[in-house]
DNA sequence: TTTAATTTAGACTATTTAGTCTAGTTGAAG
DNA sequence: CTTCAACTAGACTAAATAGTCTAAATTAAA
């Protein structure tokens, strides 16, 4: 299986905009990435915001939703299901290092490009949704807003991922989710 | 009181810089807000980056500290100063639209500028002695790690705040933190 | 009022930017 | 082997970029 120059681009640009962001990632530091000419670029890619919008769609996206693509325990309740998703975060090594890539690009990129703010918030949706359905055949009480507590989750685990790099650690993630998961537990009944 | 050209200039390049970002935000940008010539900009500040960083210690710090500056009301438990403060962020249009300045400013520069890394961090952590004081003297239970519940509170917030300025709304926020504010009611005593 | 320092003015430069264009190369299908 | 489309190659362009420089205007001090 060989390793198409479309992808060595993809792959390229995720690892650049990850790091220095949509506006801190020029063509010439991807080309020289990938060691590819101009030519090339511009044949997969008309412009450099679909290229990267490309990148939201096909290596940003899968890789939150492998997140909440775990497999249910038999007999455990789904919020155990949930509490192990919270913690394989702090396995991804640049994620407890860079935060979380839909987020960074989202804070960069939707408050002044519409087509961004759209790919990025139909992923976003997505993983809300998939967080609604694991919550929702869980053992929490009825009265509590399922809805807001799905974004409550993905709102705190972005939060700690966005402190300083410098300063991060699999250690401070886990310390500070740990209220969260101290608050699911609580919910539980 | 006149209003200084450079007090000017740091008050647009804050604005510039909230929505747009540091590698988004033009010098000919600032000088089209201001209107003032080049002359005068480089006359107050060496570089791009010593101007920005002039606006990370001028604007943004004194508004972050704003937040956590509650005066305790008499007879009050330090555990609902805190949550009035992170209630009053609700009333702060710019930051439920556009999010946290701080936190944008750090995602986009930390990981590869050293010295905002410096001086983001700076604030930081002086935000999260403040909290800290003000969780010392509450009827939180001892047994609770203080330290990680206070990054845990900014970065709730701060992530409640990073959602896209297209859905955001007071009302979501206040949706998302209530569960934060249920969490710490549920630590007293 | 004279003098000196501060501030304004904007033309200019060197570099980098995204993107174009034409020609050449490669590889698969017939 | 030939043909044609897919792909590579990189020189080139026009615009934008951060920053420089010298001169003029303004302000403050003497």
């Amino acid at each position: 299986m060989k390793y198409s120059t479309r992808d060595k681009i993809l792959d390229a640009v995720y690892k650049l905009v990850y790091i220095n962001g949509y506006n801190g990632t020029s063509i010439d530091m991807i080309l020289k990435e990938c060691a590819i000419p101009k030519g090339s670029l511009y044949h997969y890619f008309k412009s450099k915001k679909e290229m990267v919008l490309a990148v939201v769609k096909e290596r940003i996206a899968p890789r939150m939703y492998e997140f909440y693509d775990l497999k249910k325990v038999k007999e455990e309740d789904s919020i155990d299901t949930m509490i192990r998703a919270i913690l394989k975060v702090s396995k991804k090594e640049e994620l407890v290092k860079f935060g979380c890539p839909l987020n960074r690009l989202n804070q960069e990129m939707s408050p002044v490009d519409d087509d961004f703010d759209k790919a990025i918030n139909l992923i976003y949706e997505r993983m809300k949704s998939d967080i609604l359905s694991v919550l929702k055949d869980s053992s929490i009480k009825p009265d509590v807003d399922m809805d807001s507590l799905a974004q409550f989750i993905i709102a705190t685990v972005w939060g700690s991922l966005s402190l300083s790099p410098k300063h991060s650690s699999k250690k401070r993630y886990l310390n500070i989710i740990n209220h969260l998961i101290n608050y699911l537990k609580s919910l539980k009944h």
